[in-house]
DNA sequence: TTGCTCAACTTGTTGGTACAAGCTGATGCA
DNA sequence: TGCATCAGCTTGTACCAACAAGTTGAGCAA
């Protein structure tokens, strides 16, 4: 039952691409062109099965590929959707200090600014430290040390994972950290006021696919990278803290200004 | 022939989850563990067909979600194999100066610093700004721009992409920028010279999946998505470039470093 | 009108088969 | 010995069939 389309006469240029993927690139194409546009439903498969006069498990592979490269969606019992893609922007450099009103970052400020609405679950734990943090913090591997986690959202959709952990001695030093509650005045405030200001910090940006628990927190299905920052906060020579922030890669974009720049205004697409 | 596997006795727990899930979970947990090191190959589709008492087909499907994961990759005739992960950091903090060798960045230092071999390709053309290039330059769309193309490789395996356009206006004025040839003593170099400084610069991340274009030219499979890096340079207030990087997102982390901070000295990992 | 059921759509899962095509090592010929 | 060939492994592509399961709207019942 195997057979090759070669469609030579039919194609003009010697067609080596196999089906699945001719299905793929004329529905990327059809996409690219506008003629689906973002947000809006694909043929069912056994329709384009007809068009592409290919059978139905071929069409799967061909709309797979579009799944993989995160150009569409499918929900059982609804269909394939165009993917839409509204990017929030994340300003990186903006350099932490006191007027941040809250837990070290500017997420609840930017969010409201742009006029979405911010909400989290939040929960403190003490926990070994990976070789990862460990390696951050300067703190042996296994030592414990403080995470405060947050799992945030906006306008009730699954935005970010934020896990800040810090070293035994801070935690020691600000006995708050390690409390479950909130510190309502941010923690980069009451760090200062116990006599740790933060000098300087040191930012890593890297990319991968989700793991199943990622997928899990951010609702993300095949297709969508994530975007993992990692920021470790410096006091003077000590490490006092290592932020590891899990974002969803098609709906963020990390912005860092460095030197002198103009007055930024207009807003732009990726 | 459905069978729903509901191995109630056998695992105790309820087991709703779809054998071809089954099976992505089972190895995907072997390779987490060890058992299946990076750079390992895992058995044959017929073996473990067997080992989980399901389809060539069902096998494959587990498969095809780890190939998505960017965890494994196969290869036809070969089988399929663990991903190794060697990450090549880039500090994009570094301002950029004279001192720089070349093109701006310092990629080949970088490479050369970390015992590997770099080479590139190169090309210089005139093309019309797109959407995204035109925000950033701010001039019209679709008006003139200087493109000069890098495509960069590392011991030989495509490594990133990076496309910095200049505005028309300035390449009047630093006329070299449109020669095809390469700037012997670097761009930045060159536009100083000709007195324009870069003062300062703009930079976003973003990661997707590659398009179809992207994985050829970076010779990535399913499963890694790209690191974007635009960063647009501004003198006084003028925008004078903006280069898109294309990273391999498996091969890559960026790195930024703010305020104060104690020299860095140990390397790390993922 | 309201609410429920159900048919008819959609995609998801699992099995089967067949052949194409890439890789490797054994075999045999020169 | 050296080289070409080929058998036997691997994954890749393509088809078929059947049933599971989510969604929606039509239509009937209260």
């Amino acid at each position: 039952m195997y057979q090759q389309v070669e469609r030579v006469g039919h194609d003009g240029a010697m067609n080596k691409q196999p089906k699945y993927r001719q299905v793929a690139d004329a529905l990327r194409r059809e996409i690219d062109n506008g003629a689906y546009p973002p947000g809006s439903r694909l043929p069912s498969e056994s329709e384009l099965s007809t068009r592409f006069e290919a059978s139905r498990n071929t069409v799967r592979s061909g709309l797979n590929a579009l799944v993989s490269e995160g150009l569409i969606s499918s929900s059982q019992g609804l269909g394939y959707e165009v993917r839409k893609h509204e990017v929030f922007e994340l300003n990186a450099s903006r350099f932490e200090n006191l007027t941040f009103p809250q837990n070290g970052d500017a997420y609840s400020t930017d969010v409201t600014n742009a006029g979405r609405r911010p909400s989290q679950t939040f929960r403190v734990e003490m926990t070994p430290a990976t070789a990862y943090v460990a390696d951050r913090l300067k703190v042996a591997l296994g030592s414990t040390t403080v995470l405060r986690f947050c799992h945030r959202f906006v306008d009730d959709v699954p935005w970010s994972t934020q896990a800040t952990y810090y070293p035994d001695w801070l935690a020691k030093q600000a006995p708050r950290l390690a409390e479950p509650g909130d510190i309502a005045e941010g923690t980069t405030r009451y760090l200062a006021a116990a006599g740790i200001e933060q000098a300087g910090y040191f930012d890593e940006i890297a990319t991968r696919m989700p793991t199943p628990d990622e997928s899990r927190l951010l609702d993300v299905g095949a297709g969508v990278p994530v975007l993992l920052w990692t920021r470790t906060g410096y006091a003077d020579d000590r490490v006092i803290r290592c932020t590891i922030t899990t974002f969803r890669g098609d709906l963020n974009r990390m912005n860092y200004e460095i030197g002198t720049l103009p007055d930024r205004n207009g807003d732009e697409r990726p």
